[in-house]
DNA sequence: TTGTATGATTCGGA
DNA sequence: TCCGAATCATACAA
């Protein structure tokens, strides 16, 4: 005799074959054994009937049910062959490890300072792409602060929708908790299969949050893209980053090809990356080259400049008694002198145009 | 609207 | 990897 059986039988229930407890039949068949099993199959078969009856006929049942003498070791029993048969076949399954995908979303939207915290995360990555697309600190400061007005909109939007979410879950699982705790005093559901129901619904909930999420990413990564594409968003540089890369080019017109250091150091002061950097002297020298003409009054004005700068400096090293820097090329060159370098330059790149580098 | 300027990209060569 | 050259795409002034 197993489990159920035995306690089935202690309770005056081994007589009713679980098969044949919805048939009223098999119901009056059992009224002839003793008192309590009558009783039970008394309320086995009015549980059974109360599908077919009207609302306010099903209300009167419940309520007499409810008040039988029998009610609650009868419960008990069917509450134990549930947690026997459905859960311990059930709960093993249903324990789920975590979703990698919505894992990825989160990490993503974190990274991205959407869900994270508003400070920090968002201008992180705003300063991030603006240092990609190249932009100055000041007329990137537009760009940016377009970024991330378009990323706190998102955040917004996103945060809306996710505690709507939330809100519809936890009013869904407290209409069904209530549901079911109603219930319960007619059909027995224990406090088990009500977690599993509420698990139940997280889990439905969370599968829309998921596609909520998949959405925000996506449009985070058209937002990013859009504002990486630097060539869609060209800006010209500031007057004075060009003029701090014209005087240095023109100041060394006969090697206008600034080292790493010197680059680094440009960049630095004119609030934009290396690599701008390069491709600006990349496209100088070409542009110059091409049209020597065009460029000499910019060249001339720049080595005045140089010069003036230079004489300044030198005015003011033996003002405070000290001697000249030795080590500045531009202290040393006059104009004129800057201007023949430059020619020489120009004349050995056309001449020797595979020896333009010297 | 159009022409020019300019920053960025691509490609081939060394 | 850096450079020159050509080209693209956009900004800007007339």
């Amino acid at each position: 005799m197993d489990d159920q059986t035995r306690m089935m039988t202690g309770l005056g229930l081994g007589g009713i074959p679980q098969a044949d407890v919805g048939d009223p039949d098999s119901v009056r068949k059992q009224q002839s054994l003793g008192q309590p099993q009558q009783d039970i199959g008394d309320i086995l078969q009015q549980i059974m009937a109360i599908t077919d009856e009207s609302l306010d006929e099903a209300q009167a049942r419940k309520h007499a049910l409810n008040c039988h003498r029998m009610k609650p070791a009868l419960f008990s029993v069917l509450c134990e062959i549930k947690e026997k048969t459905v859960l311990s076949i059930r709960g093993v399954q249903e324990e789920d490890p975590p979703d990698p995908q919505i894992m990825r979303l989160d990490n993503m939207l974190l990274a991205e300072g959407v869900s994270g915290p508003e400070k920090g995360g968002g201008s992180a990555a705003a300063a991030a792409a603006a240092a990609a697309a190249g932009g100055s600190p000041n007329d990137g400061s537009i760009e940016h602060s377009d970024y991330r007005a378009k990323l706190a909109q998102i955040r917004q939007i996103y945060h809306s929708e996710l505690e709507k979410y939330e809100q519809a879950c936890s009013e869904f699982t407290n209409h069904v908790m209530n549901l079911l705790r109603e219930q319960s005093r007619t059909r027995p559901i224990s406090p088990k299969e009500i977690e599993r129901m509420v698990a139940i619904i997280h889990r439905k909930f969370s599968s829309i949050q998921m596609q909520l999420k998949q959405s925000t990413c996506e449009a985070v990564m058209i937002l990013r893209s859009r504002f990486l594409d630097a060539r869609r968003k060209r800006r010209n540089f500031n007057k004075q980053a060009t003029e701090v890369l014209n005087e240095y080019f023109y100041s060394h017109l006969s090697n206008p090809y600034p080292s790493e250091e010197a680059k680094e150091e440009l960049a630095k002061k004119c609030g934009i990356t290396v690599s701008q950097v390069s491709n600006w002297f990349g496209n100088k020298r070409i542009r110059y080259k091409k049209n020597i003409g065009k460029f000499q009054e910019e060249a001339n004005l720049y080595a005045v400049k140089t010069a003036v700068d230079a004489a300044n400096a030198s005015a003011q090293a033996s003002q405070a008694n000290s001697p000249a820097t030795p080590n500045s090329e531009m202290a040393l060159r006059s104009p004129r002198a800057l201007q023949q370098r430059a020619w020489c330059w120009m004349w050995k790149i056309q001449t020797h145009p595979a020896n333009s580098t010297f």
